[in-house]
DNA sequence: TCGAAAGTCTTGACGTCGTCCAACTTTGGA
DNA sequence: TCCAAAGTTGGACGACGTCAAGACTTTCGA
């Protein structure tokens, strides 16, 4: 898409086609996918596309501040494109992340702890997705 | 020490010379450590220990209870013998994760997401250990 | 237009973390 | 005492991630 290589010239970032193949991908993601999820995304249309430059592409996006990266599950780092402050629920079954507003859950007193500069917090929940909500009239 | 095998046999847990090797050093540190940390600590005492018995023990002690396990950092568990509810703080510089007392930060709305279980929370801090304090009287 | 320098990409080797399994040792109750 | 169950071991294996050398591309001044 166009908007992207506009969107990598704009923080400075040479849009070559394997950077834009992952910026297609990982941009626009509403998931919080793992590098390996991104490396067979993106080589499923780009095949010739390394192992090597999906980790550099990502990680060149993060310094440049187009992603945030966490770690909130076993083993892996997780990529977001969805770079303002805001919560996560991680769903214990299936391992899915999933944003939390950042004005759903109010939080007092963890940017004034003592001998720390805080960088940034957020809240992590973990849970189930409910069963089928039956609050739906009769069906 | 005695009251380790104690505390393994009112868990339901044969305190063989392993586990208690290994519930000597995880089930007491203040630390947030990773089973390899746990595994070259231990196996410095108790040389033939097996990585694989390792894994095992902190998996039995998580089902058990005695131990969490988080993944904040890149890559890696650590397992807490804390296992009542408080907060954490991460290092960027170190990885270091320090506890934060429950009552210390003040979370509002997290357990009442429409959808969801809540089973727990907790926030994570991220940020700098401060440069030493200069608060004191005259040195 | 040409060629060098800088930038980018690929391949494949390597390291760490964690799992798994088959073979063994130890344990404890009949 | 004996033996089935429980526990342990070492090694193979897989997933994730890093790294460096060389190849390819783009840029840009002569
Ligand atoms: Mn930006
Ligand atoms: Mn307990
Ligand atoms: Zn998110
Ligand atoms: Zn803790």
């Amino acid at each position: 898409m166009k908007q992207v290589v506009e969107l990598l010239r704009t923080h400075a970032i040479q849009p070559s086609a394997q950077r834009v193949a992952v910026a297609n991908y990982v941009l626009v993601t509403k998931e919080h996918p793992t590098a390996e999820q991104v490396f067979h995304a993106v080589t499923a249309t780009f095949p010739t596309l390394s192992r090597a430059t999906v980790y550099n592409t990502l990680h060149l996006f993060v310094k440049k501040g187009l992603l945030k990266q966490f770690a909130l599950t076993e083993g892996v780092l997780v990529f977001d494109p969805h770079v303002e402050p805001h919560h996560h629920f991680v769903d214990d079954e299936t391992g899915a992340i999933v944003d939390i507003p950042w004005d759903r859950i109010r939080v007092e007193g963890a940017d004034d702890l003592p001998g720390i500069d805080v960088r940034d917090f957020q809240v992590v929940v973990r849970g189930k997705r409910q069963r089928r909500r039956t609050t739906n009239k009769a069906t």
